[in-house]
DNA sequence: GAGTGCGCTGACCGAACGGTCGGTTGGGGT
DNA sequence: ACCCCAACCGACCGTTCGGTCAGCGCACTC
């Protein structure tokens, strides 16, 4: 009943480092709940995918529910380290680094396609509330350092100062997420040509984006 | 077996106009499958808090796929009359048009909050294709006529020509969609002072991209 | 070579799953 | 009066679910 840990920061001990057996097993539990969902994948279905009994699963892991958190966790830590780098862009121009920010974000959420869908559906599903506080962590966190990131360009005098930094933030995000969600259907609309091409999504999105943020009308700096 | 059902066009026919009891079972499935999930949700939780017996659903539905298959089609059929009245709007200027449907687009959205995580639920799931398709369905037709309304807006010279109108259309359905679907997100952000404001957010969104695809530098009409 | 710890397994459990079946209603047509 | 049929139900089916358990093989130590 009452036996949840309770250690707040360390992050190996609750389990054990994860050997070469449960490492398999978590990868082809990544890749079956990524794609159909944590109700959809059974126990049985991972045993079978990764060659081993379901219970060696059971040995590995604590529980169904266990597994699902060890797994969201390493798609998270994945995510954080892939923010980080987004983040880590060192040009001074803000402009430059918000550009680079987005398309490092929109390649990174397209290239790690598993733990992106991954977070989405955590996000989605209210079932496993521990789930979502997981994504929420990683996400609270880069989120506050990008509107930071925003807020010194419209101190720095190069981005307009009459929008909410946050809502920018947001914004950059969600073209990035939206597209990745959506772009399955995309493909199938007519009228989309650039389903198939990230990069050149990517540019016209900032583009049309940056001329609303933009300070100066014809002093954009690229 | 070889059973489908060959009928391409009509609407009711495959089965009965549903009577009162089978509403009522539809209705629950509806609030159920919305929140938790199709796989997440046994034809037990649906009969349990509709009040009738497990065989009752399997005698108004075929099967539990049957079942979701009706909820979705009714989700849809819900989701296309909000778009059709979004597309309605009737100003001459493109830009209002825009503005309208923008506004209209992100209220329906929030205010059939059952329906837009039902199609969300349905895009994202690659398990039973046939949603897909349902929703798909929907989104390339209503899609397809706010690209033309772009178009529209391009050629009528109000509108900037050097974007590509399908870009925009997919940014105001997306500054939409986005919102709704991470808006459980977004209120644990410090930084976000717009998540309980649909209003504040939709108006700040709109003028920021107005800026971008709007044509004169000071002549937006607003 | 007895002891020990660990990765792993097949057999098994109770519960819950989607779905079926035989039967009971009750209002409408003849 | 009769029958019919849709709506509805309790009991039940075979299967699969998440999870347990006793034990096997094998490396390692003393």
């Amino acid at each position: 009943m009452g036996s949840q840990d309770r250690l707040p920061c360390k992050d190996a001990p609750p389990e054990s480092p994860p050997g070469p057996g449960a490492q398999a097993i978590l990868r082809v539990a990544e890749a079956l709940v990524a794609e159909k969902g944590f109700d959809a994948v059974s126990v049985n279905d991972i045993a079978r995918e990764a060659s081993v009994s379901k219970a060696n699963v059971f040995h590995h892991f604590k529980s169904k529910e266990g597994l699902y958190l060890e797994v969201l966790r390493h798609a998270c830590r994945h995510s954080a380290r892939a923010l980080d780098a987004a983040l880590a862009e060192s040009s001074a121009d803000p402009h430059v680094r918000l550009q680079q920010f987005f398309f490092h974000h929109l390649r990174a959420l397209l290239e790690h396609a598993q733990s992106s869908r991954l977070l989405q559906r955590a996000l989605l599903e209210g079932a496993s509330q521990r789930g979502r506080e997981l994504a929420e962590e990683v996400f609270a966190h880069h989120f506050s350092r990008l509107v930071e990131l925003v807020r010194a360009g419209q101190s720095s005098g190069c981005l307009r100062r009459d929008f909410d930094p946050a809502l920018l933030a947001f914004l950059l995000v969600g073209a990035s997420a939206f597209f990745f969600e959506t772009r399955a259907v995309l493909r199938h609309l007519p009228e989309v040509t650039f389903a198939e091409r990230p990069e050149r999504y990517g540019s016209a999105v900032f583009d049309l984006l940056a001329r609303g943020f933009a300070r100066a009308p014809g002093e954009v700096g690229r």
